[in-house]
DNA sequence: TTGAAAGCGATACCAA
DNA sequence: TTGGTATCGCTTTCAA
């Protein structure tokens, strides 16, 4: 049934690593080469990849280990990983890592060699026993998310709370300047930066009484949709009303537009709504919507190099702490005012997905 | 630096065999567990699983191979599939087949032992060569897309031509009768299928120089947006102008919904316009878009249990073919005028994602 | 229940 | 360049 490289061997008249070798192209006769794959493809020889990871003491195979893949930032994420890494001969294995920083320590404790060779994190939670769990970790993690050089952990990071001030400011030179705040949980990463880069912004440039900010019960657009529901009831009838929100990302974004709609407010006319991770989705969205880029394709592309570069022989464990960052960038669209970008932008971005399922 | 059983073995003073039972659980008395469990605590040790795969004969791992993963009807498959198969210990790897029928047949013949225990495969396009690799492959695979029993090969398929059938039937129901129709290449399995369904309903029900098709490049947005565009303009030149287009998927419609905007066209008063697939996007779209839903997560779900059953040590490869076939069902939404769905969808569907990066 | 040893399938070393 | 053999880390059989 299963054919084993001995059998293959035998076949040919060969030596065992004689065989190996041929098939290998690793020092090999041509006549050799030749009665070897011919005895190969005769059997149906298929070569035992654990075999080889156990003696090569490598998987080929990369995991990317995310909250839930069902967000279209990790799914663009996953796309320029697998395009970064598929050249060099690596498979891209998708992990969920739950909600809490413990189960996110959890999988990575449990990760062991002949698995995978390397992991990409993007943790929404971190805490000490993540911490942990990382620089204890036997192989190579490169976080994507915030910097953590001190803990000698490669991390590709942005700031997203410069993103979110970048948010505010685009509001005001539109002439908005009662600006809301839809933000995702406190507890999380993002949630914590993208909170303090409102209330600093707002603290600059707006009057407080003018920035209200509700959390929404995580970063979806249900909850984006129940939280602006409330943030803008509340608006109305303290006198206060808002003519901008700022979302936390572009799912609670989408849900802010929806509760908009519902309330018989129009976007951008009565209120302009921004997001963040310039999602395709947010992009293709009617209307358009205008969204900070983190840059999640560049960090995750750069963040697959560096794990290429620490899995690569030579290179190892050894080198210095890796960190890369990438600044976020404003893309202005029809949720702000601004001119359609759809016709242009779709022979641009190439990015969309094809086929189907029947 | 990496700890083996042997090292944990010695540490704890017993032998090899019984270390690694204690670690298994497999009839060691609680003093020997105590005891190697402590050890491999303070070493540190981690299994290595290709030495347990290469003994095993199994990786716990199963690839789930689509053409492109960027289109979200796959990642709902992901998810389901993650679902299904990770309480029963396996991990799921996504691998990208390519456009082609061959790039597909070559996946399929390298996958060997020692990565994956098993496949789960929606091949865009099936040819002979695919087919063969298939009947060939040394693993357990099952087909998402059209049946193939005959072939001897595990599907989990639906109708997509029954699923044209009754987006034109909804269509018809609301009183629209010039229809249009935008699908996909029609050398793939679900462009050829939808060809089929709407070229059978506009004969049965319909003028045909009232059904005007239009063939977009891929089964994206942007081909879906051009590719209306053409057959609006055209309609509109020829003096029978349409009421509703039948888009073949969910991000064909989207770019119909863009295309009808640019031309100044209202959805649905102006044009009605369906998907299919059923995707979360299209459920949040504005308009949200009228879909018929070909049951993704429940045939990956279903391909999933086919799988881990054919996976199991008693089950094996000696079973029957197994055939799973799920039918179509429409969603009506605001895309053809029904009622918003949204606010009531919320509560029943959480289906949507948790996290964002940093 | 425990220990000793065989063996999974491949690569890589050392002689020839 | 080729053949013979040790070895990767683990599970599992066979005796004790």
């Amino acid at each position: 049934m299963k054919v084993t490289l001995v059998e293959v061997a035998e076949r040919a008249g060969v030596s065992l690593g004689s065989a190996s070798r041929a098939m290998n192209d690793q020092g090999a006769s041509e006549a050799m080469v030749e009665r070897v794959r011919t005895a190969a493809v005769e059997l149906g020889y298929r070569p035992d990849a654990s075999g080889r990871s156990l003696r090569m003491k490598q998987t080929k195979q990369i995991a990317f280990a995310v909250a839930d893949i069902g967000n279209p930032v990790y799914v663009e994420m996953l796309s320029a990983i697998h395009e970064t890494v598929s050249p060099a001969g690596y498979r891209v294995v998708v992990m969920q890592t739950g909600q809490t920083a413990h189960s996110t320590a959890e999988l990575v404790r449990t990760m062991s060699a002949g698995i995978i060779d390397a992991m990409i994190l993007s943790p929404l939670r971190l805490d000490d026993e993540l911490l942990a769990a990382l620089t204890s970790a036997p192989m190579p993690i490169v976080v994507i998310g915030r910097p953590l050089p001190e803990h000698g952990i490669d991390s590709v990071s942005t700031d997203s709370a410069v993103a979110i001030g970048m948010a505010v400011d685009h509001l005001i030179d539109i002439g908005r300047t009662h600006i809301g705040f839809i933000n995702g949980p406190l507890d999380t990463t993002p949630g914590a930066a993208r909170q303090r880069g409102f209330v600093s912004a707002a603290q600059q440039r707006l009057a407080s009484e003018a920035s209200p900010i509700e959390i929404a019960d995580d970063f979806t657009v249900a909850a984006g949709l129940i939280a602006a529901n409330t943030l803008l009831t509340r608006a109305q009838e303290s006198g206060t009303p808002i003519n901008a929100i700022v979302a936390a990302n572009d799912l609670l974004a989408i849900g802010v537009i929806r509760a908009a709609k519902n309330l018989g407010l129009r976007v951008p006319e009565d209120l302009a709504v921004t997001g963040v991770d310039n999602t395709e989705i947010g992009g293709l969205f009617q209307p358009s919507i205008t969204s900070v880029s983190l840059g999640s394709t560049e960090r995750a592309h750069v963040a697959a190099q560096i794990v290429l570069e620490r899995i690569a022989p030579d290179a190892g464990h050894g080198g210095e702490v890796r960190q890369a960052h990438i600044g976020p960038t404003l893309v202005a669209r029809e949720s702000t005012g601004a001119a359609d970008p759809m016709l242009t932008s779709l022979n641009t971005t190439p990015r969309q997905s094809d086929g189907t399922p029947q």
